[in-house]
DNA sequence: CGCCGAGTTGAACTGAATCAAGAAACGTGG
DNA sequence: CCACGTTTCTTGATTCAGTTCAACTCGGCG
């Protein structure tokens, strides 16, 4: 499992971790599995833990007032999933995490975090250019939510992260994109015979 | 104007600068005013500033084929603006920035971004928070267009940013939230009469 | 084999967009 | 400092994209 993260922080930073400096990556990250289904954060209470994702497919979501899921961000390989506010803030999250497939994680604490920091300037790199991609993506995705139409948001989607459409069944790609999955159906059908 | 920007660096990473590191930041940004309606960044060319507002207030919108415009960002007095991924990778921008209202800035170019981070680790942190900062606010932003009703999204902008309803146009306000100016309006008289 | 969740399809409904016209507010130059 | 043109905001009537509700199909799992 670590030789995935390790190569993977090689590739994002574009350098090659000695290895003296990857222990201290060992010790900061914790093995775990999930089964599907089982959740990684309940809401309400604090998000303890970063995963990194070596291999699954995850979830994060709010429920509304009607009891309406919202999904705010998915995960598959080599993508992190935390509630990132709760985790560095350590307040109460407003969201749930899942798994919607069995899971392999690297998990890890904010004060592991900050304490790799320190100790690899690399895995400082990695979390800048990590925060600065996850930004610029939110922003796209927000300038697709305020501009589109239902269809041009999936079509985006099938742009920008085709993968998405075999891992996480439809009802979670609708509301991914904030709609209802029987609009989804309906724009799929129309777009697939064009 | 570095007063200013001062007294905002100490507050955001909870320090006191000293003189010989503000220094640094004086040589890195430079003055800058704008009048209402100018432009900071045009779609199609690079983002090659960064912009500290010390007074006034900025947009960042794209424009649809159908010639809409489509608000992704604003900015008052201590906030940041630039295109980040144009700044950063130096890419063309599909974005325009103008002023919505005559400003006060300090601009600065990415290269003096990247020198600071070396000669100042406050302003290091700075940047971590802001990024941390900005895509917490973006995970709000995308949560709330994916999940609320018209009303709702007007509700939550005037409970998050408040300041925003006086100091924008309502047709920028809607633009913002996704909506028609005559949708706005109507919700807005709504809501005020409860 | 049977059940259950996921996906599809149809019909009726509705929240928001569009189109259009007027009122109010704003700022610019004479 | 007023007058005129421009932009912003409101209001009404109509349309439409997407939701809701409901019934049915399909595929997989126990």
């Amino acid at each position: 499992m670590y030789d995935v993260f390790r190569k993977y922080i090689n590739e994002v930073t574009s350098s090659i971790i000695p290895d003296d400096e990857f222990k201290h990556y060992e010790e900061a990250f914790a093995k775990k599995t999930m089964k599907k289904k089982q959740f990684f954060l309940h809401e309400g209470s604090v998000c303890k833990y970063a995963a990194f994702i070596v291999k699954g497919a995850m979830r994060l979501y709010s429920i509304d007032e009607k009891g309406h899921e919202h999904i705010v961000r998915f995960g598959i390989e080599s993508w992190w999933m935390t509630d990132r506010e709760s985790f560095q803030m350590l307040t109460p999250s407003r969201y749930n995490i899942d798994a919607v497939e069995d899971c392999e994680l690297l998990v890890t604490t904010s004060e592991a975090v900050a304490r790799l920091k320190d100790r690899s300037p690399l895995f400082l790199k990695l979390m800048q250019i990590l925060d600065q991609n996850s930004y610029i993506a939110s922003q796209h995705r927000i300038e697709s939510t305020i501009s589109y139409t239902a269809e041009e948001k999936f079509m985006q989607l099938m742009n920008t992260y085709p993968a998405f459409l075999h891992r996480f069944p439809q009802n979670m790609i609708a509301s991914y994109l904030g709609l209802t999955p029987e609009t989804l159906s309906r724009i799929r059908k129309q777009v697939l015979l064009k």
